[in-house]
DNA sequence: CTAACGTACAACCAAATGGTTGTAGATCAG
DNA sequence: CTGATCTACAACCATTTGGTTGTACGTTAG
């Protein structure tokens, strides 16, 4: 099993902050499924070579992305565990929501009993 | 089960960005426990009534949050159903990085016949 | 060696963000 | 009615963001 990273506030600012771009979510999905270098990324988007380095950059500060030197190459691959990482962050807020539910239910089984 | 929204780019961006700051997640946690008036948010934060405003707007607009009147007070609730929509999109992230095992599978397979 | 390619990085710009203050309209309490 | 409270909204400001262009440097191909 995975280990709860402890992210802090800041990392997980980022992380949001990371997703929240349609481009770098494409990126993610292609780099999740294949490894590719920034040049072939740039070649997928209406914009220039630089502004998709910058997008890598912001994925990679926030651990969504790795790097690696290949050559004159950097290869650049999806990561998975910040995903789940992600997920567990969400799950948590759920777990807050069934507290909601679970103090309505109790509520509700107080009306059944109703004091005089 | 809840039905699997279909959510454009433009809301995807809106929901992460709204996820992407440490009041924000904060307001959604504790209107998801419980509700409470825009007011009644502001006082938990060391920062003016507008500002925890503005931030809980972001959240209206990113469907992370309903806002309704209640004589003069907006109560805000958490809508959990957001959250587990943006859970679902990272589910579907994760589904893409299994096809990259798959395919790994599939070559160390091969590798265990290899060809002459 | 030279030319082409892939990357890094700085400088610049318009637009969006996150905060402030100030004003004004509803609503509630006394 | 009057005053206090809760909200809405505009205007303003500093900083960040997402894009551009331009320059420089290492690596690969011919």
């Amino acid at each position: 099993m995975v280990v709860d990273q402890q992210l802090s506030d800041a990392e997980v600012d980022r992380l949001f902050h990371a997703l929240a771009d349609a481009t770098r979510r494409d990126i993610v999905r292609r780099t999740l499924v294949t490894e590719a270098s920034v040049s072939d990324l740039a070649r997928c988007y209406a914009m220039t070579f630089a502004a998709v380095q910058k997008h890598v950059a912001v994925l990679e500060e926030a651990g969504l992305v790795t790097k690696q030197p290949r050559g004159r190459e950097r290869i650049v691959r999806g990561n998975p565990d910040r995903i789940r990482a992600a997920q567990a962050l969400l799950d948590d807020y759920e777990q807050l929501w069934r507290v909601r539910v679970e103090r309505l239910d109790a509520l509700l089984a107080d009306d059944d009993h109703p004091s005089p």
